[in-house]
DNA sequence: TGTACATCAGTGAACGCGCGTTCACTGATGTAC
DNA sequence: TGTACATCAGTGAACGCGCGTTCACTGATGTAC
């Protein structure tokens, strides 16, 4: 119960250092405890060893807490994809690694995960800020799809297809969050199919979408001389 | 307020009858209300026009109805995706049909798809009835990937396969439901889009395994091809 | 046919709890004169 | 150098709220004799 610890005040001018703090302990308290609901003020402020009411300080309600831990998760999402990108041997290693990165987010921060992508978004018109944030780092995943098509790769629009590709990569991720007892698969392996599914279901389904429709038996026949 | 109506006492014999009535009145709270914390055990004692310990005659406690709840909803998605697969043309296609009408059922049910597929699971041991019933629902779907192996369309173990198609459909559906106001492609589209992503991701994907790593210009070459 | 009794389908009032939020306050530290 | 004052970084106590759950009860309806 009382790992208290009395926080000492900020010096004069460094009021602000309580905020990170602050912030860092509602971070903390997803991880640990593994549910939002365990992050209430009460939780967060005796983590931090300050009464309740100090929280105000520096953050409107606790709504605008959320906020601030969406924003951070974000960022934290989007570096650990930047960085899995970075040594891909070519474009289409370069958006698998960043799905891969993605899952394994999730995984290894579900609470943080599922706050971000998992609960409903409020109404549409105002700040929602983390959708822009969304948009922001999905538009560097869009940049990467682009060079698969013009590389020839994918056919078609970057963002329709990212969406898709995206879709895939959240289905495997919150599954995965939502249901940690469910008997999966190996989990590396699980994650990699999946995300090499939809890669090669983009690359083969963009390509054919102009065709117009194929008997069943002529895409095996196709599909199957592929393989001399 | 005050849609009060209070309920006659149901006959001699009938007490049962009840049941049925709360079990109602949560899944339309959560139809039209669009949030868990809505369904609270006033609030479903009031619309049934009856006093809150009313609910303890019939549920052990709040989680027993929600477990009902969730009962009652895999067999309305089980239904739905059954009805579907019905007029199918081939096994393929009948895959997709599934698919189309599981995501479809998220779109339309958004806050019933919830409530059973995106909150996290209990601890692994003890009842967890909900998995034993997406087992059972699942092994359907289990079954109809199975003869498309038979058919030639994908190869591989039909469970396996079908824990990624499910990804992908859970993927489109969780993300819908989750952010309703992000700017999607109209609905349709990126539904089957999506599915039709997984599917032939499947399909090529699962005919690559055996043939160890390809280089992106020889899967592309290959790729194109097929389009002759 | 009348009456005592058991059963059934509920009810009213209260319980303790934890929550987000507000308000008037305190006490140390710097600044002006 | 001393002192009044403003500012800053917080605090303690209380607010009202809705929640799940429990408990002793009520009153109609059937059944036994």
């Amino acid at each position: 119960m009382s790992e208290a610890a009395v926080r000492p005040r900020s010096a004069r001018g460094k009021g602000a250092e309580l905020r990170g703090e602050v912030l860092r302990a509602a971070m903390d308290l997803l991880t640990e405890t593994g549910e939002e609901d365990a992050v209430s003020l009460r939780a967060v402020a005796q983590r931090v060893g300050v009464s309740v009411p100090s929280i105000y300080l520096h953050f409107a309600d606790k709504q605008a807490l959320l906020d601030a831990v969406c924003e951070e998760v974000f960022e934290a999402l989007h570096a650990q994809m930047r960085a899995a990108a970075a040594d891909a041997q070519d474009c289409f290693d370069g958006l698998r690694r960043q799905g891969i990165a993605y899952v394994q987010f999730a995984v290894a921060n579900p609470e943080h995960y599922r706050i971000v992508l998992m609960r409903k978004h409020a109404a549409s018109g105002g700040d929602h800020a983390d959708l822009v944030m969304a948009s922001s780092s999905f538009r560097e995943f869009v940049a990467s799809v682009q060079d698969c098509v013009d590389a020839g790769v994918f056919e078609g629009d970057a963002e329709a297809l990212a969406l898709r590709l995206w879709a895939a990569a959240h289905g495997v991720a919150a599954l995965l969050v939502a249901k940690p007892y469910f008997p999966w698969p190996p989990l590396e392996d699980y994650i990699e199919q999946t995300i090499r599914m939809a890669g090669m279901g983009i690359a083969l389904s963009s390509r054919l979408d102009e065709c117009g429709e194929i008997a069943l038996p002529d895409l095996v026949a196709k599909l199957n001389a592929l393989r001399d």
